[in-house]
DNA sequence: CTTTAAAATGTAATATTATAACATTTCATT
DNA sequence: AATGAAATGTTATAATATTACATTTTAAAG
Protein backbone atom coordinates (compact mmCIF):
# COMPACT_ATOMS: atom_id res chain seq x y z
CA UNK A 1 0.00 0.00 0.00
CA UNK A 2 2.68 2.52 1.02
CA UNK A 3 4.76 2.06 -2.37
CA UNK A 4 1.68 3.71 -3.85
CA UNK A 5 2.41 7.01 -2.39
CA UNK A 6 4.22 9.14 -4.86
CA UNK A 7 5.75 12.01 -3.66
CA UNK A 8 6.60 13.86 -7.12
CA UNK A 9 2.82 14.46 -6.96
CA UNK A 10 2.42 16.25 -3.52
CA UNK A 11 2.69 20.07 -2.92
CA UNK A 12 6.43 20.67 -2.23
CA UNK A 13 9.03 18.12 -0.99
CA UNK A 14 8.22 16.12 2.05
CA UNK A 15 8.01 12.61 3.76
CA UNK A 16 4.30 11.83 2.95
CA UNK A 17 3.86 9.16 5.51
CA UNK A 18 4.19 11.49 7.99
CA UNK A 19 0.84 13.26 6.87
CA UNK A 20 -0.62 9.97 6.59
CA UNK A 21 0.12 8.66 9.82
CA UNK A 22 -1.01 12.11 11.31
CA UNK A 23 -3.85 11.75 10.07
CA UNK A 24 -3.99 8.67 11.20
CA UNK A 25 -3.49 9.18 14.73
CA UNK A 26 -5.66 12.32 15.15
CA UNK A 27 -8.73 10.50 13.29
CA UNK A 28 -8.09 8.07 16.34
CA UNK A 29 -7.39 10.77 18.75
CA UNK A 30 -11.05 12.91 17.83
CA UNK A 31 -13.10 9.65 18.02
CA UNK A 32 -11.81 8.93 21.33
CA UNK A 33 -12.82 12.06 22.38
CA UNK A 34 -16.27 12.05 20.65
CA UNK A 35 -16.40 8.66 21.65
CA UNK A 36 -16.95 7.83 17.71
CA UNK A 37 -15.94 4.81 16.18
CA UNK A 38 -13.21 5.06 13.90
CA UNK A 39 -13.97 1.23 11.88
CA UNK A 40 -11.51 -0.72 9.54
CA UNK A 41 -13.42 0.98 6.68
CA UNK A 42 -13.64 4.28 7.88
CA UNK A 43 -9.91 4.31 8.62
CA UNK A 44 -8.89 2.93 5.41
CA UNK A 45 -11.25 5.43 3.22
CA UNK A 46 -9.40 8.07 5.31
CA UNK A 47 -6.04 6.21 4.54
CA UNK A 48 -6.63 6.41 0.73
CA UNK A 49 -8.16 9.96 1.14
CA UNK A 50 -4.43 10.90 2.23
CA UNK A 51 -2.66 9.15 -0.22
CA UNK A 52 -1.69 12.26 -1.89
CA UNK A 53 -2.74 16.07 -1.45
CA UNK A 54 -5.57 15.91 -4.55
CA UNK A 55 -8.65 16.74 -4.26
CA UNK A 56 -10.44 12.79 -5.29
CA UNK A 57 -13.67 11.86 -6.12
CA UNK A 58 -16.35 9.44 -4.17
CA UNK A 59 -16.01 7.28 -7.18
CA UNK A 60 -12.22 7.50 -7.58
CA UNK A 61 -12.34 6.65 -4.01
CA UNK A 62 -14.30 3.75 -4.49
CA UNK A 63 -11.75 2.48 -7.55
CA UNK A 64 -8.96 2.71 -4.73
CA UNK A 65 -11.21 1.13 -1.95
CA UNK A 66 -12.14 -2.13 -4.06
CA UNK A 67 -8.89 -3.02 -3.87
CA UNK A 68 -9.74 -3.41 0.10
CA UNK A 69 -13.00 -4.86 -0.98
CA UNK A 70 -13.99 -5.83 -4.18
CA UNK A 71 -17.45 -5.81 -3.77
CA UNK A 72 -17.76 -2.35 -1.74
CA UNK A 73 -20.86 0.00 -2.99
CA UNK A 74 -20.80 3.98 -3.38
CA UNK A 75 -22.65 3.94 -0.62
CA UNK A 76 -20.03 2.44 1.65
CA UNK A 77 -17.75 5.21 0.27
CA UNK A 78 -20.22 7.84 1.03
CA UNK A 79 -21.25 6.81 4.49
CA UNK A 80 -17.27 6.88 5.48
CA UNK A 81 -17.41 10.44 3.60
CA UNK A 82 -20.10 11.53 5.94
CA UNK A 83 -18.51 10.47 9.02
CA UNK A 84 -15.61 11.87 8.20
CA UNK A 85 -17.10 15.19 7.06
CA UNK A 86 -19.02 15.73 10.25
CA UNK A 87 -16.34 15.39 12.59
CA UNK A 88 -14.01 17.76 10.49
CA UNK A 89 -10.97 14.93 9.31
CA UNK A 90 -12.44 15.62 5.16
CA UNK A 91 -13.21 18.82 3.96
CA UNK A 92 -15.55 18.35 0.35
CA UNK A 93 -14.35 20.66 -2.02
CA UNK A 94 -17.71 21.94 -3.67
CA UNK A 95 -16.80 23.31 -6.67
CA UNK A 96 -15.12 19.89 -7.87
CA UNK A 97 -17.24 17.33 -6.25
CA UNK A 98 -14.00 16.31 -4.38
CA UNK A 99 -12.75 15.58 -1.19
CA UNK A 100 -9.21 16.20 0.48
CA UNK A 101 -8.30 14.75 4.17
CA UNK A 102 -7.61 17.95 6.74
CA UNK A 103 -4.37 18.54 7.78
CA UNK A 104 -5.03 20.09 11.15
CA UNK A 105 -8.11 18.40 11.68
CA UNK A 106 -6.67 18.38 15.82
CA UNK A 107 -7.44 22.13 15.77
CA UNK A 108 -10.45 24.48 15.52
CA UNK A 109 -9.62 26.59 12.29
CA UNK A 110 -10.97 28.67 9.77
CA UNK A 111 -9.40 27.81 6.37
CA UNK A 112 -9.63 28.56 2.57
CA UNK A 113 -8.61 25.64 0.79
CA UNK A 114 -6.19 26.71 -2.29
CA UNK A 115 -6.87 24.69 -5.35
CA UNK A 116 -4.19 24.20 -8.45
CA UNK A 117 -5.81 23.73 -11.76
CA UNK A 118 -3.34 22.00 -13.13
CA UNK A 119 -1.98 19.21 -10.48
CA UNK A 120 -5.31 19.17 -8.91
CA UNK A 121 -3.14 19.40 -5.33
CA UNK A 122 -5.33 21.34 -2.60
CA UNK A 123 -4.26 22.36 0.47
CA UNK A 124 -5.41 24.63 3.60
CA UNK A 125 -4.25 27.76 4.67
CA UNK A 126 -5.70 29.69 7.49
CA UNK A 127 -8.13 32.76 6.97
CA UNK A 128 -9.54 33.38 10.02
CA UNK A 129 -9.23 37.13 9.58
CA UNK A 130 -11.65 36.75 5.90
CA UNK A 131 -13.92 34.83 8.19
CA UNK A 132 -14.33 37.71 10.67
CA UNK A 133 -14.33 39.90 7.74
CA UNK A 134 -17.11 38.56 5.99
CA UNK A 135 -19.17 37.91 8.66
CA UNK A 136 -19.38 41.15 9.68
CA UNK A 137 -20.21 42.17 6.64
CA UNK A 138 -23.11 40.19 6.36
CA UNK A 139 -24.29 41.09 9.51
CA UNK A 140 -24.42 44.64 8.35
CA UNK A 141 -26.95 43.30 5.72
CA UNK A 142 -28.90 42.01 8.12
CA UNK A 143 -28.18 38.45 7.61
CA UNK A 144 -27.02 35.81 10.01
CA UNK A 145 -23.96 33.80 9.12
CA UNK A 146 -23.60 30.22 10.01
CA UNK A 147 -20.96 28.75 7.63
CA UNK A 148 -18.72 29.72 4.49
CA UNK A 149 -17.97 27.74 1.83
CA UNK A 150 -14.59 29.48 0.63
CA UNK A 151 -12.05 28.19 -2.52
CA UNK A 152 -9.58 29.36 -4.37
CA UNK A 153 -9.03 28.28 -7.70
CA UNK A 154 -5.69 29.08 -9.17
CA UNK A 155 -1.65 27.41 -9.42
CA UNK A 156 0.19 25.97 -7.20
CA UNK A 157 3.87 26.81 -6.89
CA UNK A 158 4.71 23.42 -8.29
CA UNK A 159 2.30 24.36 -11.35
CA UNK A 160 3.36 28.27 -12.17
CA UNK A 161 6.44 27.78 -14.64
CA UNK A 162 6.42 27.60 -18.32
CA UNK B 1 -45.98 34.98 -16.93
CA UNK B 2 -45.70 37.90 -14.86
CA UNK B 3 -48.82 36.85 -12.57
CA UNK B 4 -46.23 33.56 -11.21
CA UNK B 5 -44.04 35.99 -9.57
CA UNK B 6 -44.76 35.57 -5.87
CA UNK B 7 -43.26 38.68 -4.16
CA UNK B 8 -43.84 37.53 -0.73
CA UNK B 9 -40.89 34.90 -1.39
CA UNK B 10 -38.09 37.11 -2.16
CA UNK B 11 -35.85 39.57 -0.10
CA UNK B 12 -37.38 42.79 1.10
CA UNK B 13 -40.32 43.81 -0.11
CA UNK B 14 -40.18 45.53 -3.68
CA UNK B 15 -41.50 45.21 -7.29
CA UNK B 16 -39.75 42.62 -8.36
CA UNK B 17 -40.84 43.22 -12.31
CA UNK B 18 -37.79 45.58 -12.46
CA UNK B 19 -35.53 42.91 -11.53
CA UNK B 20 -36.83 41.12 -14.09
CA UNK B 21 -36.50 44.19 -16.78
CA UNK B 22 -33.39 45.31 -15.70
CA UNK B 23 -31.94 41.51 -16.03
CA UNK B 24 -33.34 40.99 -19.20
CA UNK B 25 -32.20 44.83 -20.35
CA UNK B 26 -28.31 44.47 -19.16
CA UNK B 27 -28.66 40.68 -21.05
CA UNK B 28 -29.26 42.36 -24.41
CA UNK B 29 -26.61 45.31 -23.68
CA UNK B 30 -24.10 42.46 -22.96
CA UNK B 31 -24.67 40.56 -25.58
CA UNK B 32 -25.12 43.53 -27.59
CA UNK B 33 -21.53 44.83 -26.70
CA UNK B 34 -19.95 41.01 -26.79
CA UNK B 35 -21.65 40.63 -30.30
CA UNK B 36 -23.16 37.48 -29.06
CA UNK B 37 -26.75 36.14 -29.58
CA UNK B 38 -29.27 36.45 -26.63
CA UNK B 39 -31.42 34.03 -28.69
CA UNK B 40 -35.13 32.95 -27.53
CA UNK B 41 -33.97 30.27 -25.43
CA UNK B 42 -31.44 32.28 -23.96
CA UNK B 43 -33.55 34.89 -23.01
CA UNK B 44 -36.66 32.44 -21.82
CA UNK B 45 -33.87 30.69 -19.70
CA UNK B 46 -32.93 34.10 -18.02
CA UNK B 47 -36.20 35.41 -17.43
CA UNK B 48 -37.07 32.13 -15.71
CA UNK B 49 -33.64 32.29 -13.29
CA UNK B 50 -35.38 35.86 -12.54
CA UNK B 51 -38.78 34.63 -11.24
CA UNK B 52 -37.60 34.60 -7.69
CA UNK B 53 -34.26 35.39 -6.02
CA UNK B 54 -34.15 31.81 -5.24
CA UNK B 55 -31.61 29.09 -6.26
CA UNK B 56 -33.16 27.25 -8.95
CA UNK B 57 -31.93 24.04 -10.11
CA UNK B 58 -31.24 22.73 -13.93
CA UNK B 59 -33.80 20.20 -14.07
CA UNK B 60 -36.32 22.51 -11.67
CA UNK B 61 -35.08 25.29 -14.78
CA UNK B 62 -35.77 22.31 -16.59
CA UNK B 63 -39.73 22.05 -15.40
CA UNK B 64 -40.00 25.46 -15.32
CA UNK B 65 -39.00 25.77 -19.51
CA UNK B 66 -41.05 23.14 -20.51
CA UNK B 67 -44.13 25.38 -20.39
CA UNK B 68 -42.45 27.02 -23.08
CA UNK B 69 -41.27 24.37 -24.75
CA UNK B 70 -43.18 20.80 -23.76
CA UNK B 71 -40.15 18.51 -25.73
CA UNK B 72 -37.34 20.47 -23.81
CA UNK B 73 -34.23 18.47 -22.87
CA UNK B 74 -31.77 18.93 -20.09
CA UNK B 75 -28.84 19.95 -22.51
CA UNK B 76 -31.30 22.68 -23.47
CA UNK B 77 -30.62 24.10 -20.27
CA UNK B 78 -27.40 23.36 -19.57
CA UNK B 79 -26.48 24.86 -22.57
CA UNK B 80 -28.27 28.35 -21.79
CA UNK B 81 -26.89 27.95 -18.88
CA UNK B 82 -23.21 28.14 -20.07
CA UNK B 83 -23.89 30.36 -22.24
CA UNK B 84 -25.36 32.92 -19.02
CA UNK B 85 -22.62 32.33 -17.11
CA UNK B 86 -19.84 32.83 -19.34
CA UNK B 87 -20.61 36.27 -19.73
CA UNK B 88 -21.45 36.34 -16.17
CA UNK B 89 -25.23 37.53 -16.10
CA UNK B 90 -25.51 34.04 -14.52
CA UNK B 91 -23.69 32.50 -11.58
CA UNK B 92 -23.55 28.94 -10.00
CA UNK B 93 -23.94 28.53 -6.61
CA UNK B 94 -21.24 25.31 -6.17
CA UNK B 95 -22.59 24.08 -2.41
CA UNK B 96 -26.12 23.69 -4.18
CA UNK B 97 -25.45 23.06 -7.78
CA UNK B 98 -28.18 25.88 -7.84
CA UNK B 99 -28.27 29.35 -10.24
CA UNK B 100 -29.36 32.71 -9.79
CA UNK B 101 -28.97 35.81 -11.90
CA UNK B 102 -26.94 37.97 -10.95
CA UNK B 103 -28.32 41.18 -10.37
CA UNK B 104 -25.14 43.48 -11.59
CA UNK B 105 -23.71 42.03 -14.09
CA UNK B 106 -23.16 45.50 -15.96
CA UNK B 107 -20.58 46.20 -13.74
CA UNK B 108 -17.29 43.79 -12.91
CA UNK B 109 -17.41 43.09 -9.34
CA UNK B 110 -16.28 40.40 -6.76
CA UNK B 111 -19.27 39.97 -4.46
CA UNK B 112 -20.53 37.15 -2.06
CA UNK B 113 -23.31 35.18 -2.48
CA UNK B 114 -25.02 34.71 1.00
CA UNK B 115 -27.41 31.56 0.62
CA UNK B 116 -30.59 31.37 3.51
CA UNK B 117 -31.05 27.97 4.41
CA UNK B 118 -34.48 28.51 5.38
CA UNK B 119 -35.86 30.05 2.11
CA UNK B 120 -33.11 29.38 -0.45
CA UNK B 121 -33.03 32.82 -1.15
CA UNK B 122 -29.64 34.19 -2.37
CA UNK B 123 -27.99 37.54 -2.91
CA UNK B 124 -24.92 38.96 -3.65
CA UNK B 125 -23.22 42.02 -1.66
CA UNK B 126 -19.66 42.84 -2.37
CA UNK B 127 -16.13 41.62 -1.19
CA UNK B 128 -13.95 43.25 -2.40
CA UNK B 129 -11.73 43.70 0.10
CA UNK B 130 -12.10 40.04 0.45
CA UNK B 131 -10.96 39.06 -2.43
CA UNK B 132 -7.70 41.03 -2.39
CA UNK B 133 -7.17 39.97 1.26
CA UNK B 134 -7.24 36.33 0.07
CA UNK B 135 -4.90 36.83 -2.82
CA UNK B 136 -2.51 38.46 -1.03
CA UNK B 137 -2.72 35.96 1.46
CA UNK B 138 -2.44 32.88 -1.52
CA UNK B 139 0.72 34.68 -2.91
CA UNK B 140 2.48 34.76 0.06
CA UNK B 141 1.73 31.19 -0.21
CA UNK B 142 3.42 30.88 -3.41
CA UNK B 143 -0.41 30.30 -4.97
CA UNK B 144 -1.44 32.42 -8.14
CA UNK B 145 -4.81 33.56 -7.24
CA UNK B 146 -7.27 33.09 -10.63
CA UNK B 147 -11.02 33.09 -9.04
CA UNK B 148 -12.62 32.77 -5.82
CA UNK B 149 -15.63 30.26 -4.67
CA UNK B 150 -17.44 32.38 -2.05
CA UNK B 151 -20.79 31.28 -0.71
CA UNK B 152 -21.47 32.76 2.69
CA UNK B 153 -24.53 29.89 4.41
CA UNK B 154 -26.84 31.25 6.92
CA UNK B 155 -30.26 33.04 7.40
CA UNK B 156 -31.94 36.08 5.94
CA UNK B 157 -33.12 38.86 7.41
CA UNK B 158 -36.86 37.45 7.25
CA UNK B 159 -36.08 34.05 8.45
CA UNK B 160 -33.75 34.70 11.38
CA UNK B 161 -37.17 35.26 13.69
CA UNK B 162 -38.32 32.73 15.79
C1' DC C 1 -30.15 36.68 -53.83
C1' DT C 2 -27.58 32.56 -53.36
C1' DT C 3 -23.65 30.33 -51.09
C1' DT C 4 -21.21 29.24 -47.20
C1' DA C 5 -19.48 28.35 -42.70
C1' DA C 6 -20.16 29.03 -37.98
C1' DA C 7 -23.31 29.04 -34.29
C1' DA C 8 -27.26 27.29 -32.27
C1' DT C 9 -30.50 23.79 -31.56
C1' DG C 10 -32.57 18.93 -31.77
C1' DT C 11 -32.21 14.32 -30.29
C1' DA C 12 -30.67 10.25 -28.05
C1' DA C 13 -27.90 8.18 -25.17
C1' DT C 14 -25.00 7.98 -21.32
C1' DA C 15 -21.81 9.55 -17.60
C1' DT C 16 -21.24 11.21 -12.99
C1' DT C 17 -22.55 12.17 -8.38
C1' DA C 18 -25.41 11.00 -4.51
C1' DT C 19 -29.24 9.01 -1.72
C1' DA C 20 -33.24 5.91 -0.16
C1' DA C 21 -35.00 1.82 1.78
C1' DC C 22 -34.69 -2.13 4.15
C1' DA C 23 -32.13 -6.48 5.70
C1' DT C 24 -28.31 -8.19 8.35
C1' DT C 25 -24.31 -8.00 11.22
C1' DT C 26 -21.32 -6.11 14.70
C1' DC C 27 -20.43 -4.19 19.03
C1' DA C 28 -20.66 -2.24 23.60
C1' DT C 29 -23.34 -2.60 27.49
C1' DT C 30 -26.21 -4.85 30.67
C1' DA D 1 -26.20 -14.57 27.13
C1' DA D 2 -29.57 -10.80 26.02
C1' DT D 3 -30.32 -6.40 24.21
C1' DG D 4 -30.50 -2.34 21.42
C1' DA D 5 -27.97 0.97 18.86
C1' DA D 6 -24.62 1.63 15.39
C1' DA D 7 -22.57 0.04 11.38
C1' DT D 8 -22.62 -2.44 7.25
C1' DG D 9 -24.67 -5.13 3.20
C1' DT D 10 -27.54 -5.00 -0.73
C1' DT D 11 -30.42 -3.30 -4.24
C1' DA D 12 -32.35 0.12 -6.49
C1' DT D 13 -32.90 4.68 -7.94
C1' DA D 14 -32.58 9.82 -7.79
C1' DA D 15 -30.27 14.00 -9.14
C1' DT D 16 -26.91 16.36 -11.75
C1' DA D 17 -24.36 16.89 -16.02
C1' DT D 18 -22.10 15.75 -20.51
C1' DT D 19 -21.08 13.52 -25.15
C1' DA D 20 -21.91 12.71 -29.83
C1' DC D 21 -23.82 13.54 -33.90
C1' DA D 22 -27.76 15.30 -36.95
C1' DT D 23 -30.28 19.34 -38.38
C1' DT D 24 -31.53 24.13 -38.52
C1' DT D 25 -30.70 28.97 -38.12
C1' DT D 26 -28.00 32.95 -38.78
C1' DA D 27 -24.78 36.35 -40.34
C1' DA D 28 -21.74 37.51 -43.70
C1' DA D 29 -19.58 37.03 -48.22
C1' DG D 30 -19.72 36.63 -52.96
ZN1 LIG E 1 -9.25 21.62 7.52
ZN1 LIG F 1 -0.20 22.44 -9.23
ZN1 LIG G 1 -23.02 38.82 -9.72
ZN1 LIG H 1 -34.61 33.28 4.30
Amino acid sequence: MTDKIDNKLVQGKHNHHRCIDHALQVAEQVCLKKKLRLTKIRRQVLQLICENHKAVGAYELLDLFREFDPNAKPVTIYRSLDFLMDIGLVHKIESQNAFIACLQAEKQHKSVILICGQCKNAFEIDATAVYENLFALSKQAQFEPQYLTLELHGLCVNCQKV
